[in-house]
DNA sequence: CATTTTCATAGACCGCAGTCTATAATCTAT
DNA sequence: ATAGATTATAGACTGCGGTCTATGAAAATG
């Protein structure tokens, strides 16, 4: 449904200057630095513009965010079929670790997984249909079936608790000061993971 | 240093008060649901007086949360002592779990975990000093040494991994909705990432 | 065209966590 | 005992995210 009316054609304006302003704000000042005040200031419109067309200041930032869904996409597409399961997993890990820092930051993530802990929030995080559970799982189910990866607990289930790590790397990324290589903590995480504490 | 003066002991007197009326609010109407102002009115004092015992709102529920500790050494005495290192881990993971769904509550650790990542806070979670790591590592350290455990990585960088599963879980537990079984989900994960995922 | 309806936007307003300032009660020193 | 310093507390105030109401311009209706 291309845009019609003269309406919907300066709100959609409206709507871009906001989400244009916003997202220079967060990424000039970080985004617990920047109020809602202030991007409507900056981009002359108003609250009311703002909330017309955000359900929140972290749902503009969600936007952003999504875009992740297009580069799960093209990573599947870019790798080699036959490359053992173990290894899509490993380099999917890794590409969406440097991929979050590159695009979102760490503030980004940061407040992403704040709002996310935000009660009676259809929190993105926590959507199990998210493009990132189906390509995990596909790469988990091939591995399955091909004998390279264990099958005490089903693909589905295995996506979850893979998703988990990510989860858990990530959050402590945002919680911890200092040094924190995100592609280096998930790679060691993953190897212990495949490899089992056992003996 | 014991109480003094009747200042002091007046002031003791009045963050008790407060500390009592909050806590029972929050059990009573979930941390999210109590606002400052409604502590104050019900324990009788003022912002000055709650900001002049407590930094934050969160601070006075970390007072709770840091009971935790105490909890972990009693639960480390009376663990028998000639147990393997994997079965005292996953005890002690299992009894975290439930200790903080008894204690905390869904809500009680969302606000914490929420709380956690608060720019420029020195939160709890973070701390590497804290007990749960402590406990953790000494149970990792007799297991490299008794053979049961991999030693591929220090204790001290399992401890940093393992809590951060546990960390990792109680985050999902906290964001997602409907049935989430704590502790068979830390159990599962356990037997996951001792066994490892190959073949 | 004239009218009625819709709806994007402006900005006053609310509730909240946290800060600042004033004050009066208590403590200390002489 | 009195004067002066200290400090726990009261409560006005700020800044923030988010809501609500009013309004005028554009769209639909006839």
């Amino acid at each position: 449904m291309v845009t019609k009316t003269l309406r919907q054609q300066k709100a959609l304006e409206t709507k871009q200057r906001i989400l244009r302003t916003a997202l220079a704000l967060f990424s000039a000042k970080g985004f617990d630095h920047v109020s809602v005040d202030e991007i409507v200031r900056e981009s002359a419109t108003s609250k009311g513009a703002f909330y017309g067309h955000f359900a929140s200041k972290y749902d503009i930032f969600l936007e952003k965010f999504k875009e992740i869904d297009q580069f799960y996409s093209e990573f599947q597409q870019n790798l080699p079929d036959e490359l053992p399961a173990e290894d899509k997993i490993r380099k999917l890990a890794i590409a969406q670790m440097m991929y979050l820092r590159e695009e979102l930051g760490r503030d980004g993530t940061r407040a992403l997984y704040a709002y996310a802990l935000t009660p009676s929030v259809d929190n993105y995080l926590s959507d199990t249909e998210r493009p990132l559970y189906a390509v995990l799982e596909s790469f988990i189910s091939a591995g399955q079936k091909s004998g390279e990866l264990a099958s005490t607990a089903s693909a589905k289930r295995l996506t979850m608790l893979l998703s988990r790590s990510m989860r858990g790397t990530l959050y402590d990324w945002a919680i911890f000061d200092g040094d924190f290589d995100l592609a280096a903590e998930i790679d060691e995480w993953l190897e212990l993971l495949f490899t089992g504490l056992r003996v």
